[in-house]
DNA sequence: GGTTGTTTAAGGGCCC
DNA sequence: GGGCCCTTAAACAACC
């Protein structure tokens, strides 16, 4: 990885033509996890398909524009091996290939210190089975859902999907029986919430191709 | 058949 | 040195 040299500052990084075309095909210095929640936090619903943050990828850094079976294979191992990305159901109106995936709410800013490449500590959750976590930041929203509704205003995280039965009595048929429901619990993001911005340290690197 | 998602394994690098 | 994180490769199943 070539560095970046101390005379540029981040306004006039990306202005040399010549810079820009030495630069833009060496790796950028971010982990496919930072290049995938960057995908996601860039998101209008801050959450993408697997081809979107392919796209995103490929459309901001011209490294990635090459060798694309290599690279989208670990981000594929990495969306599924991390606990910080969630996967999120289509919805019924919504058909198509693939899942949506977020971040964990509890993900938090993974890269608080600075560095990009490699993580204090890996985020994991510690059992799955529990009820979603709860951040001072989040309010959380339970709605009866057999599918996973979009909201175009806000913002929806984390699909923790129930499974509970509910006892029915049918007099036409054989008096009670059981039916299986599904539940969704959702945690809203608030306005206020902040977490996870990568913004300003991919800026000059989301300029690259730009030239 | 191509894409998506999961899992396992190996190797390199960083940090305590 | 050992543990952890990251990358890469590969195999496989499920889905569209």
């Amino acid at each position: 990885m070539n560095s970046i040299p101390s005379t540029y500052s981040n306004n006039d990084l990306w202005s040399s033509a010549s810079y820009a075309r030495r630069y833009a095909t060496s790796k950028p210095p971010y982990s496919y996890i930072s290049l995938i929640a960057h995908a996601i936090n860039n998101s209008p619903e801050r959450m993408c398909t697997l081809s979107q943050i392919y796209q995103y990828i490929q459309d901001h850094y011209a490294y990635y524009r090459q060798n694309q079976q290599r690279w989208q294979n670990s981000i594929r191992h990495s969306l599924s091996f991390n606990d910080c990305f969630v996967k999120v159901p289509r919805h019924a109106d919504r058909p198509g290939k693939g899942s949506y995936w977020t971040l964990h709410p509890d993900s938090g800013n993974m890269f608080e210190n600075g560095c990009y490449l490699r993580r204090q500590k890996r985020f994991k959750i510690k059992d799955k089975t529990s009820s979603p976590p709860t951040e001072p930041n989040l309010s959380i929203k339970t709605i009866d859902s057999p599918t996973l509704p979009m909201a175009s205003s806000e913002q929806y995280f984390c699909p923790y999907k129930t499974e509970y039965s509910t006892q029915i009595y049918d007099s036409n048929n054989n008096g009670l029986h059981y039916e299986t429901n599904h539940q969704y619990l959702f945690q809203q993001i608030l306005p206020t919430d902040a977490t996870f911005r990568l913004d300003n340290l991919f800026n000059y690197y989301d300029q690259t191709d730009s030239s």
